[in-house]
DNA sequence: CGTGTCCGCCGTACCACAATCGCGT
DNA sequence: CAACGCGATTGTGGTACGGCGGACA
């Protein structure tokens, strides 16, 4: 089991969102991305099966597994080490609120989505209603997003964007009830029987239904510890990587972005701190994100990946360890080469790219500042006219020892 | 090598009060 | 539905204090 879905608590997380900086299960995932526009609009991808807790960029193929940037120098960095000509292919990022058969669909090496979807807490707390025609709306443009981008030259991608075209969102949450997690295994017959059968559910009718197929991949749950099973925490690789310091991006906030509520509370969930109206499934998670997502500058990259332009949100105004690779790895590092690549000795362009890479995240490193953030300015102008008695404010009228204006002492 | 003491560093609580927010009327 | 009032909450800076780790005997 590896860590729980910082909303519910209960469910194992799968989905690392970088807006909130918040791991979540896939039902709430959903439910909290499908809350309104702005939600719709974060960016998610899957979480790291190594660390467990920064959003993965990289599919080892060889591995099966789904590695963050730094999990995956790591692992396949030493171009001395067997691991090193891994095949490895780009995982993007997504938005939206697509439904779990939905993401199976996009990454098709993840097969156990619509069992992970059998979620307790979605069904014991009830979905939020989900627009479907609205959430295939708020997708955008895969091809622009990019939710995969296959080593086939994007396959997936352009058939992706003609299923968009083409049809509506309207899965009905496609749960095979045969699949039990905690009965430790499925035989592949029943889990191919499921995709059948979703088929005859009229779940995949159009062509992109037609085209996906899961051959790639045994569909049994040792590939469900191999995919998801070996999350560890490991945090200790995480800092050695980066430092400490290297988890916390520059503040460089406005101070006048107090009208800047992000997170949930403008996107459906009160989440005033302290007077948090809690979603069905709660825990802290929302004020968390509220507290984060307050100064959300929403910084936004575009990258070129190869034919296609990517979108993605930056660094979150309070730093966190989300936003780790974020600030710290550009934003063509951080997303890869749009191509699928063995970080050969013979191919050296892409280690010259990680090369200069590291150089600049080193560089921005160096420069970091940890400056308080100001978000009232009209605040601490108060708060710096006001006296003190130990450092303490104290009653005006009352005697003081310390008084910013005249710097005398009052007695 | 293990133990105890000292010292520096770091994080946090504390305070008042204007600004802000949410809710009811 | 807008306006208003009221109570609750937030955020601001300097200091004190406790915890922690390193240095040293």
């Amino acid at each position: 089991m590896g860590p729980l879905c910082d909303f519910c608590g209960e469910q194992r997380s799968m989905v690392y969102c970088r807006s909130d900086a918040a791991c979540l299960c896939l039902s709430c995932d959903r439910n909290v991305h499908s809350a309104n526009a702005l939600s719709r609009r974060h960016s998610r991808t899957l979480l790291c099966e190594r660390c467990s807790s920064q959003p993965a960029t990289i599919r080892c193929l060889e591995e099966k597994t789904s590695l963050c940037q730094n999990c995956d120098w790591d692992g396949h960095g030493a171009s001395t080490s067997s691991s090193s000509t891994h095949k490895r292919q780009t995982i993007k990022y997504y938005s939206g609120c697509p439904s779990a058969a939905e993401l199976s669909r996009i990454w098709s090496f993840v097969l156990d989505f619509p069992a992970m979807e059998e979620s307790n807490c979605e069904q014991r707390t009830g979905l939020m209603s989900i627009d479907e025609n609205v959430s295939s709306s708020c997708w955008g443009s895969p091809g622009k997003t990019g939710m995969l981008e296959n080593a086939n030259g994007g396959n997936e991608v352009d058939k992706f964007d003609s299923w968009m075209a083409s049809s509506s969102m309207c899965v009905p949450n496609p749960i095979p009830s045969q699949v039990d997690q905690t009965a430790g295994s499925v035989d592949s017959s029943t889990s191919k029987k499921y995709t059948s059968e979703t088929k005859g559910l009229g779940l995949c009718e159009d062509d992109f239904c037609e085209d996906f197929d899961v051959d790639d991949m045994e569909l049994n749950f040792e590939n469900y510890e191999e995919l998801f099973g070996n999350s560890q925490t490991n945090s200790e690789q995480l800092l050695e990587n980066g430092g400490l310091d290297s988890l916390f991006g520059v503040k460089d906030m406005s101070v006048a972005d107090s009208s800047c509520h992000g997170g949930y509370d403008t996107e459906g969930v009160s989440a005033k701190k302290g007077k948090v109206v809690q979603p069905t499934c709660s825990n802290g998670v929302s004020t968390d994100s509220a507290m984060s997502a307050k100064t959300e500058p929403n910084l936004y990259y575009h990258a070129r990946q190869g034919h296609s332009s990517l979108s993605f949100s930056g660094l979150t105004g309070e730093s966190s360890a989300g936003d780790y690779q974020d600030c710290g790895v550009s934003p063509m590092l951080l997303m890869g080469d749009s191509s699928l690549y063995p970080l050969g000795a013979e191919n050296t362009h892409p280690s010259f790219s990680r090369d200069s890479a590291v150089m600049r995240y080193k560089e921005k490193k160096k420069s970091r500042k940890f400056d308080k953030k100001i978000r009232y300015a009209s605040r601490k102008a108060r708060a710096d006219v006001r006296k003190r008695v130990k450092g303490r404010f104290v009653k005006a009228g009352d005697a003081y020892d310390y008084d910013p204006l005249c710097q005398t002492k009052s007695y």
